[in-house]
DNA sequence: TGAAGGTTCGCAATCGATTGCGGTCTCTTG
DNA sequence: CAAGAGACCGCAATCGATTGCGAACCTTCA
């Protein structure tokens, strides 16, 4: 049994097909009269007919289809903005098509390419990272990009993201707010602005109170456990008198970093704070439960969709960039220690 | 400026479009001659040819494109699950169009009836209920469809999964060698399979024992913290001595135990000991670490994905039903739990 | 009654790529 | 040199829905 066209609705109401079309579409509905649109409908539906959005999509130039890029569908941190962009797409007759760059610029190319082709109406890029820049702005000219969590100063393309700079500060004032002299941070890769940003609001209210940062002289590769596992031994092995707080730049390197101080003998609360960033679900239950900087990444999600959304229907350059706010959340992690006095 | 159409690429080439459209589709490349074929690969290049996959859809059939339908993008034993779908489509230039149903009964069937409309070429659900058989069948005609994670036995329908008999069974074994003797469980929802599944084992197996599970008169709405909560309370409330052991059917209602345990004044391995399910990373991380089962949810996402593909190239309905087998990871919310004697 | 104006609807072209069919050209062989 | 066999390639139809244009029809009012 072929499939049922809109030809098929159209003979069983004994209407022309373009008649039919219209008849369906409740935008341009107004242009048949009613008693036409219910004999149209009703073969429609005894038909089971189901209208064929690729056909649709060709002859319209519009897919009703979002690419998703994102960096590593495994950071936990991403669930939340994903979660906001598909809720904010449906209802919309809108849906997102997914891709994963594993930070690799290559794979950012290629997946480019590919939602080039397949005629997406925008896209979304959570992944961004410096060099990328090209290539995104290659495909911008064929197709409306919003970036989403990482952003790229400078580039000009609008992007929906968080004050890292902020952030930062607000775990440095946490920090020195519970009397700590000794600080360091571990930083996240340095080709993502916003690490970046977070090392310099961090390190710059330090200096405010007359304080240096105490730093390795690396970045993780990848904002990830076995990363801040590394960077944190690293640490621990430069001269001088070890730090009474660490700041790591998320919440899975902050494991990494509990790890390597666990493996020293060291406890966290007790001889070194540790504070992270995102707010990932788990921190709240871990051991000890980490302080960290709460980032709203479900309506990230749901803004980076909206924009999306605009950007695509009138071609609008209007929204540029906007930054919302992070909130520092305590924990046992920071809370938990006191001074050697 | 307009876009560049296979018709571009063949006027700069001096072919016809079939022709263009033969050299550049390695897959038709030997019946156009070699040098005809650089010509129009090097008129590709030079005008920045990109093909039009919407169009290519229209006319064979075929989008090259899956839709995944989840349950709860927030549920962090999906990510792996996802991210094993995904790494397995690319690189076969092959795309997932990604949905969710918030275990929504009329929205699955909104959004297999989108997916079936924009063509996809494969359906995988790893959100599948009792009471969506219906839906999920008549899409089936259209569409070919692998369930993941979840199953629905008796509905024919394939499905990719993994063993929660036996992950049950190993629970109650775990419990079992360590001495415990009132053992309970905190059931997930009843119209899922795979909980009752978890259910019937860990209840068999304990039986087999001579022992009776204690369990509260009502199941988790959705497998959620607050859920666990919830159940743990009930349970706590009941007349009788308390369990020395819980079994949460997953990580997240483990953690929801854990906390109505804490505001009760009990702590977990020692009072109580519990045991999860999923293995969902964090946790390792918690307080205490939670023992859980752990499930191969990246091997399971890309088994789903390869059988997806298997059915939608030859409609071979082969595949069946597969089930992965689970494996259980002790932590110290079991092992650190002392028999009172 | 007839012209003007508005409603409905059908015709055919179109979106861009693909493909069955058949024509042309080249080369080989008897 | 003729005929047969391939190798290449072009023509035109096709996928299914949408839309500009204009024809047909109906209403209204002079």
């Amino acid at each position: 049994m072929p499939n049922i066209t809109l030809k098929d609705v159209a003979a069983r109401a004994g209407v022309h097909p373009s008649t039919a079309s219209r008849a369906l579409d409740p935008d341009r509905g107004s242009l048949v009269r009613e008693e036409t649109v219910r004999r149209v409908r009703a073969a429609a539906e005894e038909l089971g007919y189901q209208g064929d959005a690729v056909a649709s999509g060709l002859r319209r130039g519009r897919t009703n289809t979002l690419g998703v890029v994102v960096a590593d569908l495994g950071n936990p941190f991403i669930a939340p903005v994903v979660r906001g962009i598909e809720n904010h797409l449906e209802g919309r007759g809108l849906m997102a098509l997914i891709a994963e760059t594993r930070d690799d610029h290559a794979r950012m190319d290629r997946v480019l390419n590919n939602l080039a082709a397949r005629r997406v109406d925008a896209v979304i890029v959570t992944g961004a990272r410096d060099g990328d820049e090209r290539v995104l702005r290659r495909a911008q000219q064929r197709i409306p990009i919003v970036l989403a969590v990482r952003h790229l100063p400078g580039s000009g393309i609008p992007a929906i993201t968080h004050d890292d700079q902020r952030g930062g500060r607000l775990a440095a004032e946490h920090l020195l707010e519970h009397g700590h002299v000794r600080i360091a941070q571990l930083c996240g890769p340095s080709d993502v602005s916003n690490f970046r940003e977070r090392a310099s609001g961090f390190r710059g209210r330090l200096k405010e109170f007359g304080i240096e940062a105490i730093e390795v002289d690396d970045t993780a590769e990848r904002p990830v456990l076995a990363e801040g596992h590394r960077l944190m031994e690293l640490l621990l092995a430069q001269h001088g008198e070890p730090p009474t707080a660490v700041f790591a730049h998320n919440d899975l390197m902050a494991f990494g970093a509990l790890e390597a101080l666990g493996n020293q003998g060291r406890t966290c609360p007790k001889d070194v704070a540790v504070i992270g960033y995102n707010d990932t679900p788990m921190t709240a239950f871990t051991n000890p439960p980490i302080t960290t900087v709460r980032l709203p990444g479900y309506e990230l999600g749901r803004m980076a969709a909206d924009t999306a959304v605009m950007l695509m229907e009138d071609h609008a350059q209007a929204v540029t960039t906007l930054s919302l706010p992070p909130v520092l959340v305590p924990r046992h992690s920071t809370l938990g220690w006191r001074r050697a006095q």
